[in-house]
DNA sequence: CCAACGCATATCCATATGGGTATACAATGC
DNA sequence: GCATTGTATACCCATATGGATATGCGTTGG
């Protein structure tokens, strides 16, 4: 088996970072694919088929205005990833907690 | 150009399910390779292939102990992705502020 | 010193990626 | 109706993935 396909969640579609600026734009509010061609200076074939990825996996919706196709963010879609890493963020803050907790130490022990 | 390598960031790393999981039982604690082997149900080879990805990327670090050499998370590497996400948190709880507002304006009229 | 154990690495395979380029298609303007 | 604009899709290619299996190698035990 090969790897698991770009469209197969949003982790893997995520993972091209060319996938991330387009959201990232799209953050700012919805484009038509020519100004994302524009903004990422990538080729427009290559572009709608990076937006094909991120609409199968739903984080971006489409509209047909004219001639024009809109695409709009649909932040949802990221919520899986977030709750996965949220889960570890305890643990790269920890060493923090600790330096309170010495800091906190240290102060009892002026006293 | 073919994809990026799975080794390229902790976004491509961690989009392969079964790295995800290794990560997640290494939150527990540390591990050696025979007890992930037995806790994903994968072969061995398979295993010690995907460590050797989280490696590279910095999201477990080894340390030989005998002839078994036991895995650690590295939580760190994981905050890039937790501060991309971070950012379009607020995009998905919209909906619930906009029910704050119009919940306070509901309050207001109430007087 | 040899056998067994714990892991890492090498190889083979099917798959589909992302890039490039050409082309198809729908909507608008003349 | 026809040309133009805005997008999507179809191909071709190089690459490296993840699975499977075989094998290399250091460590420990007898």
């Amino acid at each position: 088996m090969a790897r698991a396909a770009t469209t197969a969640d949003a982790f893997n579609a995520v993972a091209e970072p060319r996938r991330r600026e387009i959201l990232d734009a799209l953050a700012q509010g919805e484009r038509p694919v020519g100004e994302l061609v524009d903004l990422l200076g990538l080729a427009q074939p290559h572009v709608s088929r990076h937006l094909r990825v991120l609409r199968e996996v739903g984080a971006v919706v489409v509209r047909d205005e004219g001639r024009q196709r809109v695409y709009r963010l649909n932040p949802q879609a990221l919520k899986p990833i977030h709750d996965w890493v949220a889960g570890y963020r305890h643990l790269w803050e920890e060493r923090f907690d600790l330096l309170d907790d010495v800091l906190a130490d240290l102060k009892q022990e002026e006293h």
